[in-house]
DNA sequence: AACCCCGGTTAAAGCGTTTGCCGAATTTTC
DNA sequence: GAAAATTCGGCAAACGCTTTAACCGGGGTT
């Protein structure tokens, strides 16, 4: 393969020092105007690309930052990358993305990418089988700025934005139950999840408010399509089967809503749906889904600016901060 | 911040060279069993981490591949991803995965970047709206293998993966002509891509071949949900409407399906739809889509192998070859 | 005693840039 | 007209790592 052009070519043709070509091409006064734009024309006719590989062995720094995401193919997922792409570009940054799949195994491997690859600061997510994380406090123990988002562990020193669970869960449910609701299924996340529980107590939280009894086995661990076609199956079928159903996103309430359908019970008069995420899903289906907008585009943005925000101090001692984001029932047919 | 370990740190703590710690992690036989023992156990205490940007630099190779994508947010393209990934990780290649949204000035400014950056090989799609290929053909003139999916672009040195889509376009109107279609629309992809005139092809002979007349007022430039809805809206009104709509890709179809059901039309008894991806969404609009499934993923692995076995050949000068994949019409409820 | 070999290690160059410092030539200042 | 200042550039070190080519102090061979 072909050598790319260097500097060092640029000054062999020309008859001058490296240093000198290096000062050129970035206007530095102690050069001549003249040997400037000798320079700076060569370089072009050349097609000189900086080396950003030696650049970012020289100041020890990539410009680059990390993204460890569950699944791109989500729809929450890929519009908090828009978000943070958006604001990275427009400060000069690189961005790595690293998909887990959800995959703890995964997860490991791409921290030790990001620190070999000397990344400036990461943003993630980890997956839902994530338990352990001393993978993160090893960026840590590098003093490499972490950002969580969405989900979030505590006791790390790793500021979070995320999104507001509970206010989530809890207008959500409230919205039910004003419709008339009064037997709420909720279809969840793993309770390990921090974003788990929060939804829970929304969900709860808003029964209580309204004077409806908590009835745990109206709460099942179920958050993608195919698991909640196969419980909703069964839970449908049963005499005192919910009259609505909360789901932790917006495809595990379609995967329900299927199911419903099926059984030719109507929506919303038989029984209402409610997901979460706001996905392009939620308007594909029949009746369209009612549902909360997480706002991702937003929610990346403000993770990246805190991340950026981060790496510009030049201490690694910060206040840890713990951004909310809000959210917004959007309602539709399903309800 | 703090200074990540190097292997000079190894070096000093233990009295020895750098070189001799450099040797003793790669179980150079050169070095004592007993020296080796010492650099890796204090190598792993003091979590050492080899430097990748030290090591491109100095191998002048990065084992990066750079994929440029319109944007993930869809399905097709997020599959493909999926596959690059798994053949890259396989074969210890990183990924820089970069979104054009469909922005030319953008895609420019990614090549670039993956000429700074020094990537090993590229994988392209490039946007709609690129007209202008120069950018590509600096990373050609740099000797760096291109492999262009989905989109392809000839003329250039560069091999291409693509969907075959004059037969999946052929069988998908070929069945709805089965199903008793005659005034079949086509909603289609801009005609300066490829892929947009072999689709058109594929309708065109799939027609002929069963003696349907080609009219061109049946076709219309159209490609996203919202354009389709609003053009349908007209289109479905006239007292000749089609009675089917084979759309360029799911939402497109499913924006005009929409449409229909809005206006009290049949499906699929008074109008047929078929769309081209087989995305989530396909499944999920009601009634489901009949659409052309493209293999994405397999795509993505096949884009991938081809390019590391270039980026493996130690020369440039290869027969590009032209890689094209099957396509699979599922059919549900929509026809 | 001179020679070679050999295991175990190191010195140094190089990958592409930047940058502090130095030096020669030219110009300015008194 | 000599000293000082300014211009314009070059040298070399540094970033972290690999790799080639030594080096060095024995022990074994002639």
């Amino acid at each position: 393969m072909k050598r790319q052009v260097t500097i060092k070519d640029i000054a062999n043709k020309l008859g001058v020092s490296v240093s000198t070509v290096s000062r050129a091409l970035k206007d530095h006064p102690d050069i001549s105007v003249k040997t400037r734009e000798a320079v700076k024309e060569l370089a072009k006719i050349l097609g000189y690309k900086p080396n950003m590989i030696a650049l970012n062995l020289k100041h020890s720094r990539t410009n680059t930052i990390g993204v460890l995401i569950p699944e791109v193919e989500h729809y929450f997922f890929s519009s908090v990358l828009n978000g943070v792409e958006e604001v990275a570009y427009k400060n000069d940054f690189s961005v790595m993305v690293f998909q887990s799949n959800e995959s703890y195994m995964r997860e490991v491997l791409i921290t030790q990418n990001f620190l070999t690859n000397r990344v400036d600061g990461v943003l993630a997510s980890f997956s839902k089988n994530t338990h352990d994380f001393s993978h993160f406090k090893q960026i840590i123990n590098n003093e490499i700025p972490l950002v969580f988002f969405d989900r979030e562990r505590g006791e790390l020193h790793a500021d979070s934005v995320i999104v507001d669970d509970f206010s989530g869960a809890y207008n959500a449910v409230s919205h039910l139950i004003l419709k008339g609701s009064r037997r709420i299924a909720f279809y969840s996340a793993p309770q390990h999840l921090v974003l788990g529980k929060n939804r829970l107590e929304g969900y709860k939280s808003a029964l209580e408010d309204h004077g409806i009894g908590y009835d745990p086995d109206l709460v099942y661990a179920c958050d993608t399509f195919e698991e909640a076609a196969k419980i909703s199956r069964s839970i449908l079928r049963k005499h005192d089967r919910p009259d609505a159903i909360f789901a932790v996103n917006d495809l595990t309430a379609i995967g329900a809503m299927k199911e419903a359908k099926k059984l030719g019970l109507r929506i919303p008069d038989d029984i209402r749906f409610v997901g979460f995420e706001n996905s392009r899903s939620s308007w594909i289906c029949e009746p369209e889904l009612t549902t909360v907008d997480q706002f991702g585009f937003e929610l990346g943005k403000e993770a990246t600016e805190l991340l950026l925000s981060r790496i510009k101090l030049n201490t690694f001692e910060y206040e840890i901060e713990r951004h909310m984001m809000k959210t917004q029932v959007i309602i539709r047919g399903s309800t």
